[in-house]
DNA sequence: ACCTGAACACCGTTCAAGT
DNA sequence: ACCTGAACACCGTTCAAGT
């Protein structure tokens, strides 16, 4: 009865229903629900769950390019490139979900623009290939972990849009002044220590000549 | 008819099922078959399948205490702790497949042995506690990274235990000299730097006193 | 060209029934 | 106490049939 349905509509609606539900959730009889028409008719403009799964997460990671800085300094350029990074994957939590058997094209493809950022900190071309990599698994696997929390766990409670109030874990541990700083959970400063500790570890890399 | 049917053997069965063959595989009718049993067996010893899950990374991540060091220099200790984090991982990649939607206590109860190796590097408490955090998010992130990959993507083809050989990006760069350095990923070695790398930063931190 | 209902082989899970 | 077959409400996907 509806008509002028296609891939990318679609695809559209799959990427708003997982960010809000979760990838598990959605089905295809779902989803074909949510856009008012019957389940096969999805299979006329895809070829199966797994190629639209691909296809979301190339929407949410291929929509425009990321914020640059054009700083001076190549560690506020490095630190820019994270942030914007994490920005994005935080903005599509179904991505760090679903990257499991997928490592899809368009995490490839950032790699390009992380040689631009590492290029400027000076290493070897070996150095700065090795950074590049490690740039983008650094905040893809900690937006991972960040997402898990996120979506909710039973020792995580939520006190603002980056802070936890965390459990305290089964064995107490003998250092009461450290286990009262693990009580909470900011992951926006968690994430801004990583890339600092990254930058300083790169600068006395650099000092010793690599 | 079998007998002697316990929770531990069925998740141990698990366990081992799903490294094998990957967590969507593992049906509560497969697992079931492979334990010569029916499937509605299972919920006798059992809640339902979400528990067993749960209950196979409480058994990959809790089955004896990881190897420490005791060498006098807390950096030896922090990468020690750190790569055998990563074995532990590594030896169960369905643990990172399952903890995209899990956060398990036992990942929450590695934090008391990340303390004790953080506290060692000499900063405040709250350093201390950021520290042990970030150790644990960056191994445990890194793997995730690394058992996607070692699952089998499209570009990258294994060459060796911890290399591959990766696919060029769709949008060939410019800089050919460091693309050449693209062309392969050893993860062992990229983990090394990664561990380096902090380790570097928390010195230089600590040299500015924090 | 696009959409549908009916159907197939699977799921997780429940439950009355067996020993 | 432990195990089973049958059944329920779901999946992803196919396919003949409709417009």
């Amino acid at each position: 009865v509806a008509v002028g349905l296609t891939k990318e509509s679609i695809v559209e609606a799959a990427l708003d229903l997982m960010d809000e539900h979760g990838q598990e959730w959605l089905t295809m009889r779902r989803l074909a629900d949510h856009l008012d028409v019957a389940a096969p008719t999805l299979y006329w403009h895809v070829a199966n769950r797994a190629e639209l799964m691909d296809a979301a997460v190339d929407l949410a990671l291929g929509g425009g390019a990321l914020a640059t800085s054009d700083d001076p300094d190549w560690r506020v350029r490095m630190a820019t490139f994270m942030r914007s990074l994490r920005a994005r994957l935080r903005a599509h939590p179904c991505v760090t979900e679903l990257t499991r058997s997928r490592y899809p094209a368009s995490v490839h493809d950032m790699t390009a623009l992380a040689v631009e950022v590492a290029a400027a900190a000076g290493l070897s071309p070996a150095g700065t290939a090795d950074l590049a990599r490690l740039m983008i698994w650094q905040v893809t696997g900690f937006t991972t972990m960040e997402n898990t929390i996120r979506l909710g766990t039973a020792m995580h409670e939520p006190t603002g849009p980056s802070s936890y109030r965390v459990a305290p874990p089964d064995h107490p541990g003998a250092r009461e002044s450290v286990d009262e700083h693990l009580a909470t959970l900011d992951t926006d400063a968690l994430f801004e220590l990583q890339t600092t500790l990254l930058i300083s570890g790169v600068e006395q890399q650099r000092a010793q000549g690599r």
